[in-house]
RNA sequence: UGCCGGAUGGUGUAAUGGUAGCACAACAGACUCUGGAUCUGUUUGUCUAGGUUCAAGUCCUAGUCCGGCAGCCA
């Protein structure tokens, strides 16, 4: 967690009343569970959380808060051989840098593991579910297919009293993995897949994360959920659209549930978060860590939300991006400069201004006799707050080599054989003449200083550092990982779209002020790009500097369009 | 070809029978000690065909296209 991202427990302010608030309005009017609401997101503890999930957390903790409920943080757990503690920890902590609080309602799947046994144990006695031995390569055939109805299992009509006692023995560890499941009976004609009889509960020998060794059976998503869900008392179970046509199994289950004392939680389903340039699928990013063409999960280029931390995001920027995206049943793809837009704008406000040269060209003052020794600058012009700080100046800077040229194309603005410029918060710059090496190149630009008094008529202004003063620093300068909108989707693999220059390494010479950086610290250096000190391989006085996004550039459009 | 969803500018969304609006992007200009920021303006849209109505993006009918569902994953 950085110093800098103050973690506010606010969402963004709401735009417009989406279909999941109007839903949430009704049920209060209505009086439904009470007027209470009580959401929850739940992730399965399966590998880190990025920016898709955060559109649910927004939505989710969003939701409580701006209806004066609660939301739980639960890990969905149900199977032991995928999900690890590393997740369990990581998942926390994000959600807390974005901002969200869930009190004391951290909760677990397999917190409710005794209770859901004991329902599944009354469902058989009640005659609604049963343990089948149909062997899984069999049941393909028995579950038919959507456009076809599925054939009911012998062991369907076994009765209860046989079931449970299998299913005893099933908890008891009596049975192999795959030998036996129990299901739940309801219609194996059903339209719908979900119906045809599905398990509840299936037998694994694994060692879970949280319960250890007491279980080798553990129950199915879609028995699980609607289950946690009542037992915590969520009225709003709010989930992504790929779960609608398992709504009326999760209905089912509620409706199964014999204690009436207990929320009645509903089911709302809104379309997922796609972003162009990226790759959402937990296994893709989990393939490009895996073949290490990104440094981890945290890797600056990763739209996890680990890696968006460490690339200089706000949580403030990812949470107003979420409000502005909206909430829809449509299946989208949200431009990624959407995202970019919010975090300048919020970057904007808050980053300090700094100055630093990332291509150095030397200049040297020929009338070095009244230089000021420093030069007052402001921290940052947005907010006058931030202050000033003293910049050393001298007759030897450095400035950015684009920002001088000897044969300028039409609407340059900058230095000039001959030209004036003004060089930020310490006066102007007239080049009286340029030195070259034996290639022709220019190593040195001999100008004349002129005080900010001498109000000279320039129409640019150009960072600087003195190259006495300069502290040399790396830099990482990230661009997107990959070269196209839509990396899915395509004929080849996405990662033949990965971009070769998403990650370019390079020494900046900037400004003493910026050697005390400190790790998670975010800056704009001037005229440059917004970058924050690396909360990873910064060392006390030696920052490394992770570029989060350049600067708008209306010159570098000019440019290319000139071309 | 079964079931469940969905379709509004390039992109994301609003309008809940009454002037199709906002944001991003793009473009043009103003301003500026960041070619940043800010401000102004411009371009571009209701999937199709019928119907109801004084009036339809919205309601009805038929179609088209897109997404999801056939793990003992979540």
């Amino acid at each position: 967690m950085t110093t800098t991202d103050s973690a506010t427990p606010a969402a963004a302010p709401a735009t417009n009343k989406h279909f999941i608030r109007q839903i949430i309005e009704a049920d209060i009017a209505a009086g439904r569970n009470g007027g209470r609401v009580v959401t929850r997101f739940p992730p399965e503890p399966n590998g880190y959380l990025h920016i898709g999930h955060a559109k649910a957390i927004c939505i989710d903790f969003g939701m409580a808060q701006e209806y004066g409920g609660r939301c739980h943080l639960r890990m969905d757990d149900t199977n032991p051989v995928k999900e690890e503690l590393e997740y369990i920890n990581a998942i926390q902590e994000d959600v807390r840098w974005l901002g969200f609080d869930w009190g004391g309602h951290l909760y677990h799947a397999s917190d409710f593991f005794d209770q859901m046994y004991a329902f599944a144990e009354s469902l058989i006695q009640r005659g609604k579910a049963y343990v089948c031995a149909v062997p899984q390569e069999e049941w393909k055939d028995y579950r038919g297919v959507p456009t076809r109805p599925g054939k009911e299992s012998p062991w369907r009509n076994r009765p209860p009293a046989e079931s449970l006692d299998l299913f005893r023995r099933m908890e008891a560890g009596e049975f192999k993995e795959g030998e036996l499941c129990l299901r739940a009976k309801i219609d194996m004609a059903s339209p719908n897949i979900h119906l045809r009889d599905p398990v509840i509960y299936r037998i694994l020998h694994a060692e879970h994360p949280h319960t250890g060794a007491k279980w080798c059976v553990y129950p199915m998503y879609d028995f699980a959920h609607p289950l946690e869900d009542a037992f915590e008392g969520v009225t709003h179970s709010l989930c992504s659209i790929e779960f609608e046509v398992h709504r009326p199994l999760y209905d089912w289950v509620i409706e199964n549930l014999e204690d009436s004392t207990t929320t009645r939680p509903h089911q709302n389903e809104f379309a997922r978060l796609d972003l162009t340039y990226t790759v959402m699928s937990k296994r893709k990013l989990l393939e490009l860590v895996e073949e290490k063409l990104v440094s981890g999960w945290d890797d600056p280029r990763m739209p996890t939300l680990c890696g968006l931390r460490r690339r200089g995001y706000t949580p403030a920027a990812i949470r107003t991006f979420v409000e502005i995206v909206g909430v829809t049943k449509f299946n989208s793809l949200t431009d990624v400069a959407l995202l970019e837009h919010c975090i300048r704008e919020d970057l904007n406000q808050i980053a300090l201004r700094r100055m630093a040269v990332l291509k150095p060209l030397k200049v040297t003052i020929e009338n070095a006799e009244n230089l000021p020794a420093t030069v007052a600058a402001q921290n940052n012009p947005e907010d006058p707050a931030a202050g000033t700080r003293q910049v050393p100046f001298s007759r030897e800077l450095l400035i950015e080599s684009d920002d001088f040229m000897e044969a300028p194309p039409p609407k340059y603005f900058r230095l000039t054989p001959g030209g004036s410029v003004r060089i930020r918060n310490a006066g102007f710059l007239t080049c009286t003449r340029v030195e070259k090496n034996t290639a022709g190149e220019v190593r040195n630009v001999v100008c004349r200083w002129s005080p900010p008094t001498a109000e000279l008529k320039v129409k640019g202004t150009i960072h600087w550092v003195s190259a006495p003063h300069a502290k040399p620093v790396t830099v990482r300068l990230y661009d997107r990982l990959f070269t196209v909108p839509e990396p899915d989707g395509q004929e080849q693999d996405f990662k033949t779209f990965l971009n070769p220059h998403s990650l370019e390494q390079v020494t900046a010479y900037a400004e003493p002020a910026v050697a005390d950086a400190q790790p998670g610290e975010k800056f704009q250096f001037e005229r440059v790009a917004y970058f924050v000190a690396d909360t990873v391989d910064s060392r006390p006085g030696a920052p490394v500097f992770n570029r989060t996004l350049p600067l708008r550039d209306t010159w570098a459009k000019v440019e290319k369009a000139g071309k």
